[in-house]
DNA sequence: TCTTTACAATCGAATATGCTAATATACATG
DNA sequence: CATGTATATTAGCATATTCGATTGTAAAGA
């Protein structure tokens, strides 16, 4: 495999790779919502979810619709929801290690 | 799902959201190799790989068997080659895009 | 025991990421 | 056109990642 190809791998997980975009994911695995609804979902700051929204827009892990005022987001490929149910099936198999995990983040606070 | 499942999904990403450590993982995949090996096979730095490996440890994506002088690594469970694999197919299926994000990179250069 | 081999861990500098606050844009409505 | 609403973008700072260089460590061999 190419470096160059790695290298859009790479991007593509480092776009997956923060608790707020998974979220974001999570929210429209049922299918396509405005920006707002996101927003009011996770409770977090409009710019910040926003600035979410542009790093899986630039990988176009997410797709954008605008109807009038709004901004309707959904995920591209369900190839994407895909990999995020093989994780799920990863962590339950490894439940006791995740645990354990866990309990170190419960540790280190 | 709860933060802390998420926040364990992204760290989860964030480990295999390098080149090298992709590249890591292309060369386990037809089972366990010498740290040396490793290093050889990618021709970089030993101190760099030996940080990319503790990277991919910490997550237990791989795990090590140490054996007199050597540790060989493998990757613990196969559903992660299986994840590389639906990335594969997806970035197959997405060619076209791929292509263009290529050149974008290439252009950047 | 002394040296070499094979790795791992630490340090410091450069770069990248993520957040809040502030500002901009675009459409809608009075 | 003036104002409000929905969303995006920018700036600036704090924190995290990555790298090369160096140092540490454990096993192997002379």
């Amino acid at each position: 495999m190419p470096e160059t190809l790695r290298r859009l791998k790479a991007e593509f997980f480092q776009a997956l790779a923060h608790p707020t975009r998974i979220a974001i994911l999570e929210q429209l695995r049922e299918g396509e919502l405005a920006a707002g609804t996101i927003i009011d979902k996770l409770g977090m700051e409009q710019a910040n979810v926003s600035q979410h929204l542009a790093v899986l827009r630039a990988k176009q892990i997410v797709v954008n619709r605008k109807a009038g005022n709004q901004v309707f987001y959904s995920v591209r490929d369900p190839l994407i929801i895909q990999v995020l149910d093989l994780m799920r099936a990863y962590f339950q198999k490894h439940l006791t290690e995740v645990l354990s995990l866990l309990e170190e983040v419960e540790a280190s606070r």
